[in-house]
RNA sequence: GUCCCCAUCGUCUAGCGGUCUAGGACAUCGCCCUUUCACGGCGAAAACACGGGUUCGAGUCCCGUUGGGGACGCCA
């Protein structure tokens, strides 16, 4: 049996991260098992249902790397489909017309809860003769479910899960306006899709009895369930927009990489033994649903940056270039030139290991790409001292003569300055390092002078003595 | 209110009756490395919610309590 998955995300909003995750899951089950990963977009809902949404779920997936198969199937296009099996369990007589009210609906539910019972559809229609319906009230078509026994479902998460039906009610197929409710879509679509597993959160798992029952009604056999807990926010309450219940863009445009992402929604609720550091490959071949807890987990940032963190070291220079120079282009007054795109490729080594973001890669690049003279920040400032620029002045001297200007040249230099003067290294490197980046830290000097080029650094050390004797005299 | 699910360090988790004086990772705190900041290395502190059972033996099985979460729509 071939496995088939879906995800199936209802377009009222961005693909957020607890939807992204059950994406991840369910195309890396299928991935892992040869089989097929499905999109399906429930926009039955037109009144909340955008083409805004669409578009940034679809473009959410394609971002985080999750390419379905085949091409999206929208639920709203299938509405004919739905009725026609409403219908049918009407002929069957599986299914009755109920002619209930709103008011009539809500009077039943208060009721109910006052009096401490299940709060149900009472069925009042279920067995009622069709010749005592009213005229004017359009009906809705409800389900008969049974009413005696229980309802067992063997989720491949949770376990084996049973409820009494009479917990259940008959619930609504088909609308007044005779349009499908989600009860049925959803059955109906994941049959004639043939999907297998249902891999879904576990605000479903009620959902999951109901849907049952539908497929028995209609003869047809269930897919298989996997309902996975939810993720919380970092206070256990339910994911809101105010902790981390973004849409992944947003986590894209904080500077987070796809791959990083991945593998941390990977390990929230799911674990390999030991492993962290999980590539994609490596999840396909380790996936499964015997590794999902049942517990809900909280949304960590500082676990995701550290990933993060793990992954931008590991990406390839010119990937990160390209990654970075829009974030750059917002700092600076314009996107760099070629000149700072070869600094910025030869800097990333040095500079990537320093940053957990792409943002903070981009905070620390800046000083690669500004045209001269750089601004200098207070603490820069205060290391050019009259000493220090004095002895900046003899350094950049002893600079001038190395003609072949490489990391081991320049450290030499250095070295020469620091002995002759009898200083710590620290007392040369950190003026050098506030006029050469305008900032107190950066990646490692030779490195930057390597990278900076003889020219531009002879430059910059020059900038430095001017704003060094301006701020002196004021 | 009714039903369902969950419960190991602050967080993510390993653990599938004895090998647990409970392991890893992030975060925290020391130390080392060091031209700054990171990275890296070493180390520390930190958990089986509680109460009953079952068993020779329970973090692991059962029941209850407490605490979280979810579902109860002509939303999806």
């Amino acid at each position: 049996m071939t496995v088939i998955t879906r995800f199936a995300p209802s377009p009222t909003g961005f693909l957020h991260i607890g939807g992204a995750r059950t994406a991840l899951f369910n195309w890396l089950f299928a991935r892992h098992h040869g089989g097929r990963f499905l999109l399906r977009i429930e926009d039955t809902d037109r009144q909340r249902s955008t083409t805004e949404a669409i578009d940034a779920i679809l473009d959410g997936l394609r971002w985080l790397g999750l390419e379905w198969d085949g091409e999206p199937v929208f639920q709203s296009a299938r509405a004919a489909r739905h009725a026609e099996v409403a219908h049918q369990l009407l002929a069957e007589g599986k299914a009755y017309y109920c002619y209930c009210t709103q008011e009539e609906l809500q009077a039943m539910r208060d009721e109910a809860r006052a009096a401490g019972r299940p709060v149900r559809y009472d069925g009042r229609w279920r067995d009622r003769d069709p010749s005592e319906a009213p005229t004017d009230v359009p009906p809705v078509v409800r389900v008969k479910a049974p009413q005696v026994g229980e309802t067992v479902i063997e989720d491949l998460v949770q376990g084996e899960v049973r409820i009494a039906n009479e917990q259940l009610d008959d619930m609504v197929l088909l609308r007044a306006d005779g349009t499908p409710t989600y009860m049925l879509s959803v059955v109906v679509d994941d049959h004639d899709m043939g999907i297998t597993h249902v891999i879904r959160g576990d605000d479903h798992l009620t959902n999951a009895f109901r849907q049952l029952q539908l497929y028995n009604a209609m003869d047809w056999t269930a897919p298989i369930f996997a309902h996975i807990p939810l993720i919380h926010g970092p206070d256990g309450a339910k994911l809101s927009k105010r902790h981390g219940a973004l849409g992944v863009e947003a986590y894209r445009d904080m500077g987070y990489l796809p791959e990083a992402l991945r593998n941390y929604l990977l390990r929230l609720g799911w674990a390999h033994g030991d492993e962290e550091i999980i590539d994609t490959e490596q999840a396909i071949a380790w996936f499964d649903l015997d590794g999902v807890g049942r517990s809900p987990s909280r949304f960590d940032f500082a676990k995701l940056g550290n990933l993060n963190g793990h992954y931008l070291r590991a990406a390839d220079d010119a990937r990160l270039v390209d990654l970075v120079l829009p974030r750059l282009e917002r700092r600076l007054d314009g996107m760099p030139d070629a000149a700072a795109r070869t600094r910025l490729f030869l800097g990333m080594p040095g500079l990537k290991a320093r940053a957990k973001t792409l943002e903070e890669l981009a905070d620390n690049a800046v000083f690669y790409a500004r045209s001269r003279p750089l601004p200098m920040s207070e603490k820069a400032l205060d290391l050019l001292t009259p000493e220090a620029r004095a002895r900046l002045d003899r350094l950049a001297a002893l600079l001038a003569e190395v003609e072949d200007w490489t990391e081991a040249a320049v450290e030499e230099k250095i070295r020469q300055l620091v002995d002759a003067e009898g200083v710590k290294l620290g007392q040369v490197a950190q003026p050098l390092r506030a006029a050469l980046t305008g900032s107190t830290t950066s990646p490692g000097l030779f490195e930057v002078m390597a990278v900076l080029g003889r020219d531009e650094t002879l430059a910059r050390l020059g900038d430095a003595r001017r704003v060094g004797e301006a701020r002196t005299v004021n």
